[in-house]
DNA sequence: TAATGGGGGTTTTTT
DNA sequence: ACCCCCATTA
């Protein structure tokens, strides 16, 4: 029972068991912000409210698991998992899925991931003839980036462009008509994008009669993260809460990192012009860090010029061993090792891989640690940047799994037909002309595929015609059996063409092999392939082989990736001005606030043990021997470092030596030598 | 006319 | 890993 828990604070247990006026919750880091809503629901299913009238929005679907989870823990007896829990757009998805007549959308609708919606906006402009000169125009995922913002924010797109791509903001009207002819293909072919998930929810919400009663089928909405939340977000939840003021927001300003995205902490902090009525609590101790790195937290938040909500302090104190660090290395190379140095020494010191996290502000920006970890065989697991669902054949099958249940997908006909050798960009298009009919309308049925196949497979290169009409009819028959079954008989027909398409074909089958079983509980393909869109696998981890074998392993993040996570040590790397703060980031003071927030939200990650890595010099790839030297983060101010023990590196063992400063060895020779005693 | 393979240059962050 | 450009091949 909710009443019995004595694990709140007053502010925590007071948010908890608020009554049914708007509430806000600001609650800083390490602040028990989880703790808090876990009680919250908890104490909203002891009022009686049926868990499944509970909406809990996350910024990610494993918060909101691991909310619901602690939940269960606690009330094993409750139908916890009939909380609606989740992100919005995978909330969006089950709402449009069950009501997609009501919102005008076909049944089996595709969703396409970031990278399809960039390629269908380049098809729909070769198709449109529009903007070709490709010197001054936006490359396919600028624009693509460009659509999106536009959408979430609700700005205009001539100041999205203005702002954002000043360089081509003469052809916005050229830019507008793409987006136009790019939404209208989305909707004739029967897919949705990302945004469209949002944009469709929200068309449904402020609906008066869908809208009504979408909104009064939740009692209470909660929402974790607010501060990264967009309009567009900040829409649906006010017309799920049109004549409801039971709302929860939860958030820090201090966090807010996803500006790119359209979100912006103004939501958070003006929420009281949005919510009638609404009720404050903020949420300041601060239950994770060490004094001594609460210090260097409170000296990042003391920089932000508009300053943060929330100041954090302490309650009991924390423990911790040493001051947080700020250690200066020679180079990239020297960083690598020193970090890898310091991992082992914490880890004979007893403190596990798996609570270590070594956090970056850009994916590429741990590539050289990873050979370094990989070389002493130290185990990771890398989160953020690529990903497994991007790998070409996994969006192979996906694209499968799409057109199974909706042939008129035609970005993955595409990207199927493009699989078979032989077969090009030029090919594919007259393919897909071939299954078109006299409307020129791509086959709404699979009758009407198997219908005009023979037609189009004359355009296929003789060789793989056996194989592409097995992957047809692989599609094509749906016999009375489980969706598996279906999944698993596509997957064998892709076979041949992944194995010939890429080298370690091996790797890519089981992979393939994985998606399968995926396909175990649901009832349609595509239901699988927007899953999979909506939350994929967020890891990569194959440089250091599979980490699983010890069951212990070093995290490497993106900053980005590692929101609401903590862990005992922290090693924040590449502190150097251009990479943090990103260089990208600079156009705008807004741009570098967020920076700050970023650091400040790695910072704030860590429990006992902190360090930030500065190298000293960037060594140029282009031309050899070339190299700058680098500034310090600006975000390392004269305050912040008082909060920390510098350490200098300042000669890199004989391994970091620059080996072309070196008197080259006489290499042929002494390679001919040996060699020439085998023959 | 198109497909394919090689090479060079780049890469912010993610639902 | 991706994109773009170019040369080679079918």
């Amino acid at each position: 029972m909710f009443a019995t828990r004595t694990d709140l604070n007053d502010h925590q247990r007071e948010a908890a068991s608020f009554g049914d006026q708007p509430l806000r919750v600001i609650a800083g880091p390490g602040t028990g912000k989880t703790t808090t809503l876990t009680a919250r629901v908890e104490y909203l299913l002891d009022q009686g409210i049926a868990p499944e009238r509970i909406l809990l929005l996350t910024f990610t679907r494993r918060s909101a698991r691991e909310i619901l989870n602690r939940v269960r823990a606690i009330r094993a007896t409750a139908h916890v998992h009939r909380v609606a829990g989740g992100t919005f757009h995978s909330v969006a998805h089950h709402t449009l899925r069950r009501h997609h007549t009501a919102v005008g959308l076909s049944d089996g609708f595709g969703v396409l991931d970031h990278g399809d919606a960039a390629d269908l906006l380049d098809l729909v402009r070769s198709d449109l003839g529009v903007l070709s000169d490709k010197r001054r125009l936006p490359k396919k995922n600028t624009l693509a980036a460009l659509y999106s913002r536009t959408v979430n924010t609700g700005d205009a797109l001539r100041d999205v462009m203005a702002e954002h791509t000043p360089w081509c903001v003469d052809h916005h009207e050229q830019v507008g008509t793409l987006f136009s002819a790019f939404v209208n293909r989305k909707r004739a072919l029967g897919l949705l994008d990302f945004d469209d998930l949002l944009l469709f929810w929200r068309a449904a919400v402020e609906d008066d009669a869908l809208g009504a009663t979408l909104a009064a089928s939740f009692d209470h909405v909660l929402v974790d993260e607010f501060q990264d939340v967009n309009q567009l977000q900040l829409d649906i939840l006010r017309g799920l809460r049109r004549c409801d003021p039971r709302v929860t927001m939860v958030g820090d300003d201090a966090q807010a990192i996803y500006g790119f995205r359209g979100a912006s902490p103004r939501f958070l902090l003006d929420a009281p012009d949005y919510f009638e009525g609404l009720v404050t609590i903020t949420l300041n101790v601060n239950y994770r860090s060490s004094g001594a790195i609460l210090e260097v937290a409170n000296a990042l938040a003391a920089d932000a010029p508009e300053g943060f909500c929330a100041v954090l302090r302490e309650d009991r104190p924390v423990l911790g061993t040493g001051s947080p660090q700020l250690v200066h290395c020679a180079d990239e190379r020297h960083q690598s090792e020193i970090v890898a140095d310091r991992v082992l020494e914490l880890y004979e010191e007893g403190v596990a891989l798996r609570d270590q996290a070594v956090l970056f502000r850009a994916a590429h920006h741990s590539a050289d640690l990873e050979i370094e970890l990989s070389r002493r065989r130290i185990p990771f697991v890398k989160y953020g940047g690529l990903r497994y669902l991007e790998a070409a054949h996994v969006k192979d099958l996906l694209a499968a799994f799409r057109l199974a249940d909706n042939p008129r997908d035609e970005v993955a006909w595409f990207r199927l037909l493009q699989l078979m050798p032989g077969v090009g960009p030029a090919k594919a298009r007259r393919l897909i002309d071939a299954l078109r009919d006299e409307h020129r309308l791509l086959p709404l049925s699979f009758l009407e595929v198997e219908h005009r196949w023979p037609g189009a497979l004359e355009l296929v290169p003789c060789d793989t015609r056996d194989a592409s009409a097995q992957l047809i009819q692989a599609m094509v028959s749906r016999a009375h059996e489980p969706p598996m079954a279906h999944a698993q008989r596509i997957a064998d027909a892709l076979v041949p063409f992944i194995v010939a398409s890429y080298q370690d074909a091996a790797v890519r089958l089981e992979d393939l092999g994985a998606l399968v079983l995926a396909c175990n509980e649901t009832t349609r393909l595509s239901d699988v392939a927007a899953e999979q869109v909506l939350e994929p696998p967020a890891s990569t981890g194959d440089l250091a082989g599979p980490p699983f074998v010890d069951e212990d392993w070093l995290v490497l993040s993106t900053v980005h990736s590692a929101k609401g996570l903590e862990f005992d040590a922290v090693h924040v790397i590449h502190a150097a001005d251009g990479n943090f703060p990103s260089d990208m980031a600079l156009g705008s003071p807004e741009g570098l606030e967020e920076e700050r927030r970023l650091f400040y939200v790695a910072v704030t990650r860590a429990r006992r043990h902190l360090a930030i890595y500065v190298p000293l010099r960037y060594h140029h790839h282009r031309v050899r021997d070339d190299h700058s030297w680098a500034q310090p983060s600006r975000f390392l101010s004269k305050a912040v470092r008082q909060t920390l023990e510098e350490q200098l590196h300042e000669t890199p063992r004989a391994s970091t030596m620059n080996l072309a400063d070196l008197e080259p060895i006489p290499g042929p020779a002494l390679v001919e030598g040996r060699l020439s005693k085998l023959w």
